[in-house]
DNA sequence: TAACCAATCTGGTCTATACCAGTTTAAATC
DNA sequence: GATTTAAACTGGTATAGACCAGATTGGTTA
């Protein structure tokens, strides 16, 4: 219990972060150094990393060293902001980077939700972005060319929510949103640079027109570390 | 990556699951067992399986095994169902034990928020919430009795909001919600029969009264694999 | 039959050591 | 000064072994 060696070793840097002698962003000692200076073997101090990890006070980079978590952004799914927007406002800089973007066939399901033929063209866009030039959150989403033709064409690294009122009149509304805690799956965690196996939010969101046409199914894996949901029910 | 001991024995039992060779609940052998059969040290195995269980496909309890994980409940907060409603629907047997109730004086935060002076008396409730035998969420709460007088004499295992629906003409409406993926602090952890440090579900939720006044305050830790949260947001 | 107790099994914690694969740094070279 | 290269450093993966504390089990005793 409050006797373990990594247990200690917990309690130690939390209070370091806590009373800011460690900044948010900075970096740890080398696990060899923090064994050398409290004589533990590395796996005894990976663990109390580890668990430091898991409540979300420190991150890692791969075989950089680890880093103490700068504070989360709250996303508020109802207010309707957009990334960049809800970002800024909390003091932060984000930064949206695109890393596929091609029209595919629909699959059953995505064709199903936006009522078109299966095989009938989506726009696929898969997107990293960043908040102080840490990467947060990947996102994978279908869009539906259908209700924004020629969407294609047009710069994906902004704000899709800017995109769709400028150039097509359209806004985002009532949404469907399903949270899951769960490890990262590979493929994004390579994409955020992180291990396969950390934990990490996965929110799947279907966004809808105001008549009620599906015009976006989004997946998207959040480090964990990284957003606070906040969410309003009013009846 | 892909050639690494830990990642091949989690394809291994991955697949053991999906194909239900390992059935919900089971057991799986001890890490022992597991080391011997793949000729692998017990930290390898136990890497492998803490990804499984970061990813939510299987769990531990402390000095008995490691177990696959059974479904998780899907909760829906704007539906406004109780606990016992949600999962007993879900086909699953829910369960509340009381672990502690007392009246007990605001603190600033809750006065605040409940528009009654600091130090006025609030009901405390502790309680613990099972999922077929399986305790999966730790809840505290700070309960209005002003709203409710003499809710501290009722058998409060039982549904609140059922109670409050019979007894007091009340119903939940409004609420905000803030929730958040982090490691169970050691007191929740401790209550769930998790050892500290795994992931969680931490969700903060405020009740209203149709009134808009604060009905309780409620601060729940979740086994992070045991839910999933679904909402809707229609404006 | 019921209660107890000891052996055994489980995961939890920890030491000591090794090699690997990217990253960083500093020296050597152009 | 700019570029290249090699050494040093980082976390990632892995072996081998040890002892602890709680849980389970099965036999012994009352």
């Amino acid at each position: 219990m409050s006797t373990h060696h990594y247990y200690q070793l917990q309690g130690y840097f939390r209070e370091l972060i806590e009373l800011k002698t460690l900044k948010s962003g900075s970096k740890l000692p080398s696990e060899r150094e923090i064994g050398e200076q409290f004589k533990l073997t590395r796996v005894t101090v990976r663990q109390a990393l580890q668990n430091l990890e898991a409540e979300g006070l420190i991150y890692r980079q791969n075989r950089k060293g680890w880093f103490v978590t700068p504070p989360a952004v709250v996303y508020n799914p109802s207010s309707h902001l957009s990334f960049n927007l809800y970002v800024t406002e909390q003091g932060f800089v984000p930064h949206t980077e695109k890393l596929m973007q091609q029209i595919e066939p629909a699959n059953a399901y995505i064709a199903q939700l936006m009522n078109i033929p299966e095989h009938a063209p989506v726009l696929y866009l898969h997107r990293r972005r960043y908040i102080n030039q840490r990467p947060v959150l990947i996102e994978k989403m279908y869009i539906n060319t259908r209700l924004l033709p020629g969407i294609e064409k047009e710069d994906l690294t902004q704000s899709l929510s800017q995109l769709l009122k400028n150039n097509y009149q359209r806004e985002y509304r009532d949404m469907d949103l399903v949270f899951k805690s769960t490890s990262l799956p590979s493929s994004a965690a390579d994409d955020l640079g992180i291990s396969a196996g950390q934990p990490g939010l996965h929110i799947e969101r279907i966004n809808y027109t105001a008549d009620k046409q599906v015009l976006e199914v989004d997946y998207e894996f959040w480090r964990h570390d990284a957003v606070t949901i906040n969410i309003a029910i009013r009846d």
